[in-house]
DNA sequence: TTGTAAGCGTTATCAG
DNA sequence: CTGATAACGCTTACAA
């Protein structure tokens, strides 16, 4: 019961016509009678034919495959939009190939050569290590860039969260809940992302006439084969065993802040009655840490369906009024932390 | 500076020679001489010049490409498996095409023909829903399944953890910590993987000469809408309202045991000391809930390493002597929470 | 309405 | 050592 792979020529002698007209039959293109189109789909049935759209693409020079380059699949919040964006555009009759670059620039590297070996129609970049200007793909392939747009800063459409209002919003809640000293715990503070969210945070607090304090700035740099929450337990325990005293922490994402609510229940204090915490990103954790912690959540899906949007009109040409960067609204989510 | 796309024919023209000459130099097969061999490679270069893997594809019936079939990425066993899968594979010149079916059989049904079409060279299916016997793919693709074996039950490869030694470890664990009386919280009980959990549970209860009690297994099915680990709080509630007691809890999986522990939290008791509980998996939400949870870690590296081998040996042929079935063991992961 | 044939970019066979 | 050329499976003018 084993067929061997079938062929639009196989398809076409059994049917008694021309490869022409079958393939005129299966793409429901050009004129045919109605008979032939009978037989030959029944055909195509019996022997369960499959187009081979590897001759196909050769052919149309179209893959109908588009690439995403991610750092890191384990990341919830890229696997979410990761998962997103492969479900849109399976909708649209799009296969994806999902690159895990591991923010390894010669991975990357050697994944957009890959890339464009598979003559892929569109690429989209989730916070993306390399700068595209000397690439392999820096021809005419449609690209969208996700959270981190790459240095060649040209024409390329950049799509992120509003990170700004997430300081912002994460702060006023501290704020509205009785903070009036709140500590803010940065990671990455190179990234643009991380700069809004600390200006969101002081822009919050200068709404409420509350002084912004340096000291309140707390940096944490994470060692190789420590985790983000570690680092940050460390770095807050540090600064509090030199004194540092605070009602309130505003940590820049889940991971950071749960140390921070590790740290704080080591020293025998209470979340939240003593010291409140808020989050970033609506990590699944932040869900099932005890006590569930207040968050900012990024709206996964609508940046997935915008990069998907966008990408397919660059393809299509149909390139309206594409924004160059287009900024997706946060959302607070209140949890017992605060 | 946009180079349009330059094919082999126009490396021929530009350094004098033929295509031929050119294909044998690019693939280092065949015989040429020095000189020929350093002009093409210096045409190559100059015009950046990328092979076209579609082409050669075609060619050659052989994508270098191999499919991946998974129900949800955003689950961090599936991803960390999924993405060491990938890496393996790409150090080995295979791109890889991730597929979520989101457990539904369209979907995956319409994944496996959008594969075939694209010529994969062979398929890996983690935990896969359909029965491979009568779908697009049932010819001579190579084929290895992780976690769960498709009912077509011929000459498949099935890879998983040793599930049993799992149950067993976990609730040794929970007895030599001092439990008698454990509870265990089973979701998907028809999964022969639950099964074989559940089997180790009894076992571990009978080495230690401990009776096995029916009313200590709990199930929960969770509804619409409902996470896994609300139900299998509001199960263990409900369970306790009645008048159900017990010391330990050995959770089929950590989203499960958070449940448990939350339960335990809200009734005011204390998670040691007064209820141990273990979980499955080691997700991530483990190392960061409060109690850190104790729980079995599969091996997801060592799942990923042998699924590739033995892929890759199937579809070298090398096929020597490849067990059908492999199990892999699971370790203990000792936190707080017990 | 249908068939013929060219061509997409490669590799492999067969002569030279 | 190198060059023509067929073939991979498909789509699409152009003819009929």
């Amino acid at each position: 019961m084993n067929q061997r792979k079938v062929s639009i020529k196989e398809i076409a002698e059994l049917s008694g016509v021309s490869v022409a007209t079958v393939s005129r039959v299966i793409n429901n293109n050009g004129r045919f009678s109605e008979e032939t189109r009978k037989k030959v789909l029944q055909v195509i049935k019996d022997t369960h034919y499959e187009t081979n759209n590897i001759a196909k693409s050769l052919r149309m020079k179209k893959s109908n495959t588009i690439g995403i380059l991610v750092p890191d699949i384990s990341n919830s919040f890229f696997a979410n939009v990761v998962q997103e964006i492969e479900s849109i555009l399976f909708k649209k009759g799009y296969s994806t190939i999902i690159c895990n670059t591991d923010r390894n620039e010669e991975k990357e590297e050697a994944y957009l050569r890959m890339l464009e070996g598979k003559m892929i129609d569109g690429l989209i970049v989730i916070s993306g290590v390399k700068e595209f200007g000397s690439t392999a793909i820096n021809k005419k392939t449609p690209l969208i860039c996700i959270d981190r747009k790459p240095k060649d800063t040209k024409s390329t459409i950049l799509i992120e969260s509003d990170h700004y209002q997430g300081g912002f919003l994460a702060t006023e809640e501290l704020i509205s809940k009785g903070c009036h000293n709140i500590a803010i715990i940065i990671h990455r503070d190179f990234l643009s992302s991380s700069k809004e969210r600390l200006l969101g945070y002081q822009n919050a607090l200068k709404k409420y006439q509350i002084p912004f304090k340096e000291e309140n700035v707390i940096h944490v740099t994470v060692e190789e084969k420590m985790s983000r929450t570690e680092a940050a337990k460390a770095a807050l325990l540090q600064k509090i065993s030199e004194g540092y005293q605070f009602d309130g922490v505003f940590a820049l994402n889940d991971r950071l802040a749960i140390g921070a609510i590790h740290a704080i229940l080591d020293l025998g204090k209470k979340v939240p009655e003593d010291i409140k915490v808020v989050g970033f990103d609506n990590d699944p954790i932040s869900k099932y840490c005890y006590p569930c912690l207040t968050t900012i959540r990024q709206d996964n899906m609508l940046i997935a369906e915008q990069a998907c949007e966008n990408l397919l009109a660059l393809i299509d040409g149909t390139r309206k009024d594409m924004k160059k960067h287009q900024v997706i609204p946060v959302t607070l989510v209140s949890r017992a932390s605060t």
